[in-house]
DNA sequence: GCCGTTTTCGGCCCGACTGTTTTCAGTCG
């Protein structure tokens, strides 16, 4: 049976491909099957099990995509996206996500210099061929190979954006508890560290006969092409073009194989090292005495760290940067976990152009969350479209009003996301700003400015007394979009001496700021975090775990998050920069 | 493709900006 997921991946991937088949992003079609998928996601009952009449009843969804549910759930394909493939292949798909280019640029280049793939893009690039088309010239050579070169594509070694990899990978763990005699099943390797982007899948299972947890994953939907089929190790890959590697492991070796699996490669040579320093020996099936031949510890993770003197290291502090001698000094931080989190300072709603839930609904959800406090926070003037005016802002301040009545528990902030300018200028006027109970500053334009003008301008951002913390730092949206280049140790140092946060926006392709940025303020406990979701549909609350994920791997400890603190003293943090200017 | 209805088509959110070209494609939220 199609799970719901299953059938948002199926129908976004349609959407994808059609893209170029209409030759526009914008095209109707495309958007009429995304907003189908965004229905699908936001449905509680199985769609697999709904008819035609019922499925139609969805807003956003109508004859065209149900039959073709019907159709996919029935036979296990859709003929039309089968021919879609076919005609626009995985790697010529790619070739969209770079900036710059959009379908009918990527048909153009296809049909006249036969680009089909990063490797044949290379090479025209190399040879001055863009220039030559129409609507391209040296700059747009230019821009294109920058942002190959950032965003690391090189044609056949590709990563893929954990965006695209985690719903998979949780699709096949979770098919695979449920088959019978299986006791355990994790994904491991980067992905469960939680790396930005994924390689290929590793899944565990724990499972004294192997034989049907292989036959069940050759069977499953997302598998596409069956590599190799082993006795215990199978390897297929998706439509896509993601391998997923499946091995089954005896229950009693578990700990041992997720542990081996997870790494980093980095992380286990270092247990290894220890275990030798023991006179053991560390693999993927146990610690063990060398001399006697005898098991230490092999059944979890945890009774492994333990062994070797360790405390346990969260898979995604596992990247050899020290944390092993942090666990075998006790001094691995205090990491912030999703239950710690009180408030979300990050919320649009449907006054932004681009939020798709009501405020009302927005507030509701976030009450029901048990959130202790919420920013409202629209997008700014400045934002063609989206953004809100002056007016507006006064006229959602009456609806807040309204709302902190209905909701007494929960503390409601009038915030904006404001736009830094190239120059770092901001919406609005000064005192219209500081009007505000909190403002997030985010780049939203002007992505390929030199790093001293990026760095420059976040600064002036941070410098304005109203803003309380910067918004999604880099811009990046990973495996899309390289961010902006921004010198990092410079924004944390600005940001500790005028109390400014840095937001950890929770949106899986952006996770930004990146892990790695993060990890640089790990010695210091003068910078400020909150962990944001940017959310802009009541279901995007759920995304805090990933935010709270990326924060652990960037070592952050939950002190320095301030949406873990108390109202009251949130509240009182918040205020704090305001009022030192006004007194100033 | 979906929706709504004054039901069978017209509207769907779109203005600013860049690069390139002189009318348009792509990008941003």
């Amino acid at each position: 049976m199609a799970t719901n997921r299953e059938l948002v991946r199926i129908i976004r991937e349609y959407a994808e491909l059609l893209k170029l088949e209409e030759g526009s992003p914008q095209a109707f079609r495309v958007r009429a099957y995304d907003k189908a998928a965004d229905a699908l996601g936001e449905l509680v009952e199985p769609a697999a099990e709904m008819s035609i009449a019922e499925l139609v009843k969805l807003d956003g969804v109508g004859k065209a995509t149900a039959e073709k549910i019907q159709e996919y759930v029935a036979t296990g394909s859709i003929a039309k996206l089968d021919a879609l493939r076919e005609k626009y292949p995985p790697s010529l798909v790619e070739l969209t996500r770079i900036p710059g280019l959009g379908p009918k640029t990527v048909l153009l280049l296809r049909d006249k210099i036969n680009v089909n793939n990063v490797a044949e893009l290379k090479a025209a690039l190399a040879k001055q061929q863009l220039r030559e088309l129409p609507g391209l010239g040296a700059k747009s050579e230019a821009k294109i190979a920058k942002a190959i070169d950032r965003l690391g594509l090189h044609g056949k070694d590709r990563r893929s954006p954990i965006i695209n990899v985690l719903p998979i990978a949780r699709e096949v763990v979770e098919a695979l508890r449920e088959v019978p005699g299986v006791k355990q099943a994790e994904y491991a390797g980067s992905l469960r560290r939680f790396s930005d982007t994924i390689g290929d899948v590793d899944v565990l299972v724990a499972a004294s006969k192997p034989g049907p947890v292989m036959d069940a994953f050759v069977n499953l939907p997302v598998v596409a092409r069956v590599e190799a089929h082993g006795e215990t190790k199978t390897t297929a890959l998706t439509a896509e073009g993601l391998q997923i590697d499946v091995r089954v492991v005896a229950p009693g070796e578990f700990g041992a194989a997720l542990l081996y699996f997870t790494g980093s490669k980095a992380h286990n040579i270092e247990l290894r090292q220890l275990a030798i320093d023991q006179g053991w020996t560390l693999n993927e099936y146990e610690l063990a005495d060398v001399a006697t031949g005898k098991s230490v510890a092999a059944r979890t993770e945890n009774a492994i760290y333990k062994a070797l003197g360790l405390r346990f290291v969260e898979p995604e502090l596992r990247e050899g940067v020290g944390e092993v001698a942090a666990a075998a000094a006790g001094k691995l931080p205090r990491l912030v976990d999703v239950e710690d989190i009180r408030g979300d300072l990050h919320v649009h709603s449907t006054w932004s152009g681009d939020g798709r839930s009501s405020l009302d609904d927005m507030v509701r959800t976030a009450s029901e969350r048990g959130l202790e406090y919420i920013a409202m926070t629209e997008h700014a003037e400045n934002l063609a479209i989206n953004g809100l005016s002056r007016e507006q802002v006064t006229e959602e301040a009456a609806e807040l009003a309204r709302l902190r009545e209905a909701y007494p528990k929960l503390t409601i902030l009038q915030g904006s996301e404001l736009n830094i300018g190239p120059d770092g200028s901001l919406d609005y006027d000064h005192d219209f700003l500081m009007d505000f109970d909190w403002c997030v500053a985010s780049v939203h334009s002007h992505f390929d400015l030199p790093q001293a003008d990026q760095t420059a301008r976040i600064l002036t951002a941070i410098a304005h007394p109203a803003v309380n913390v910067i918004g999604h730092l880099t811009g990046r949206r990973i495996g899309k979009r390289p961010g902006i280049e921004v010198d990092v140790d410079a924004v944390f140092d600005a940001a500790a001496a005028t109390g400014t946060a840095l937001e950890i926006n929770c949106h899986l392709d952006r996770l930004d700021v990146p892990a790695d940025m993060l990890r640089r303020a790990r010695e210091r406990s003068d910078v400020t975090f909150v962990i944001s979701t940017d959310s802009h549909h009541v279901n995007e609350f759920a995304n805090l775990r990933w935010g709270v994920h990326n924060a652990r791997r960037g070592w952050v400890q939950k002190k320095l998050v301030a949406n873990t603190w108390p109202t009251h003293r949130f509240l009182e943090w918040a205020r704090r920069k305001r009022d030192t200017a006004r007194v100033g």
